[in-house]
DNA sequence: TTGTACGCGTTATCAA
DNA sequence: TTGATAACGCGTACAA
């Protein structure tokens, strides 16, 4: 085995320069504590020669603090939460914090694996999309003293805080503007519904069709397991079919994510329904995949990066502010016209004649 | 400001129990080193009412030891990558390790920020898809004992062990396939050739053309940022209005990688220049969003996802053994059809008349 | 089989 | 302005 040079400590620094270990440690640590100028250059001198690189471990064992946040989210390879992971480690960098990023693929157990690796790693902030629907892990870790921010999933448990998108208008705005193009058998396309922010799309949808007088028309799937982009866009297009055996007649279809409109455009075209001349499609979350198809997806949008940020922002001047008052932020939803959205000439039953 | 409740640590528990903190030690930490089973189960019991949750800084500060590795990739939100670091990440966790996941943004400053950062934390190994093209880096983190496996680049720096693609090989393939298909005229796409990896690619087409007795044509973009996939897709598209501007009559194209393929492909369509009839296009990467458009691209898959496992279960054998030789691995290219080429029949310059 | 004592690298307290 | 010393939580010789 290789021979490696011994790490040098402060007190390495504090022998060759003929000081205490106090006295480095106040130099190197930016204390404001006084030191005179002349041992101040002597010892920051030695440290650059010797190329000092001070130990976290030591310093955050005896200040009890950290530097590290962990982020646990269903599954990195999902586009929307590459981005916010993004958007965390962003920000997170520009103070000097690092994440780990914990991927618990939607199963609960491998959630609470993560986290508890993560406290045994002395993290003192959380970001998390949670699968557990349970909330009481909320209320420990916060009796532990750790900070923590829930995103992207309206958790029930009260006393965290949260940053969450306004489901519910999202989906009323999908609906609404594909009313106002004039659709009016409109289908609700989606995964199972076992994740608040799906049932909350669907509350959406229904309120809007329910104001227009029109009859919702549900078409969920069985079995989800999107730790995969690919089973979501398989989904798609087994709901699809699902859609067409069910003879409904839909003008337009809109799904609880872009994914899955992808994979609703991709089997209808395959059968050569022709998107969206005979069927509109409008998907929901605004990842850059919907740009690249054809035809271009109509969605909403979340603002993922944004999310992100404002959760590592928010957690960061928690931790450090400890200025613990609970806060819920609720992102509003945006539409993206792009294509696959088309406007449907009064000819159906609720059309004059 | 809310009052929680201390850590409670071995001390807490060795008094409760009343035993030396050792004791406790021993069996919390599942020493081989004896204890009589009437402590250790009292001991056991205490630790799990109190919620007792070892500190692992104190451990590793002991030890010298770290449970966590660093991984530094361009971009978390290029698809390639993210699959690279969920392949890492779960094989990690299977291990008790724990990733820190670092964005360069091909940003070389940054790059060396975030490994100063990590070696701060006292992380004892590295997986890094490097930007940086100078390899003294690598040499420098040798010395200081980290382990280091590079990926995806390869590096010119001698000494360090790589998990790399046959890219030349990947290039050929593609290459060799298109002209199998008949085609003739064959264009190579690609982002600024900066990367060792997209030079690679185009020896690889430059051999197949050659042998096949053909001409190559270049085309090539001038600028490069593609932390951002979108801006790979952009670049695919002006790179086909390029490509069409020459007028050089491709029968099929050849990217650099898949989203270039796909904004390719997206240029085509909506010039009315059908895929494939008219103008095959070939990728390079295996993303999944390759076949989610329409027609499903063929493409050479590099097996990302595959890559994170393997590096990082060299990594964690080499910080455990002491196995310290070096090695290359080069893993294989794997040609995927699917529909984005299609057979040229004999019309061109070289067929039979 | 158990306990004592020390050290890992750092900072904070107290004296000088 | 500087230094000695005691922690932080843990593991481990060494002694008992």
């Amino acid at each position: 085995m290789k021979r490696m040079k011994k790490k040098v400590t402060i007190h390495d620094i504090a022998r060759m320069a003929n000081v205490s270990a106090a006295t480095v440690s106040r130099v190197l640590s930016n204390s404001d504590y006084p030191v005179s100028q002349s041992l101040r250059e002597k010892i920051l001198k030695i440290a650059a020669e010797t190329n000092y690189v001070p130990n976290l471990l030591g310093k955050q064992l005896k200040k009890n603090t950290s530097t590290t946040i962990g982020v646990v989210v269903p599954s990195i390879v999902n586009p929307f939460y590459s981005s916010v992971i993004l958007g965390i480690e962003q920000t997170a960098r520009q103070r000097k914090y690092t994440v780990i990023t914990c991927n618990s693929m939607h199963d609960p157990e491998l959630e609470s694996e993560y986290i508890r690796m993560l406290m045994e790693k002395q993290v003192k902030g959380l970001i998390i999309a949670s699968i557990a629907n349970d909330g009481g892990m909320f209320k420990q870790l916060a009796d532990m003293g750790i900070h923590v921010i829930a995103i992207d999933q309206r958790v029930d448990a009260e006393g965290i805080s949260k940053i969450d998108f306004d489901f519910v208008k999202g989906g009323q705005m999908a609906t609404r503007h594909l009313i106002d193009k004039g659709h009016r058998r409109i289908a609700y396309l989606t995964a199972r519904m076992d994740r608040p922010s799906r049932r909350s799309i669907f509350r959406g949808y229904q309120e809007a069709m329910k104001e227009a007088g029109l009859e919702p028309i549900l078409v969920e799937a069985n079995a989800d397991d999107d730790h995969n982009p690919l089973s979501d866009f398989d989904t798609g297009r087994a709901l699809a079919r699902k859609l067409l055996a069910a003879k409904v007649q839909a003008t337009a279809v809109f799904t609880c994510n872009d994914m899955l409109a992808i994979g609703v455009i991709n089997e209808l075209s395959s059968r050569n329904i022709r998107v969206p001349e005979e069927i509109s499609v409008m998907g929901f979350d605004g990842i850059d995949v919907g740009q690249m198809i054809h035809p271009p997806l109509t969605t909403i949008k979340q603002p993922d990066y944004e999310m992100g940020k404002m959760a590592c922002t928010m957690l960061l001047n928690m931790m450090n502010n400890e200025n613990n008052h609970q806060f819920e932020i609720i992102l509003q939803p945006k539409l993206i016209e792009r294509q696959s959205v088309v406007s449907r000439g009064g000819h159906s039953e609720t059309s004059g004649r």
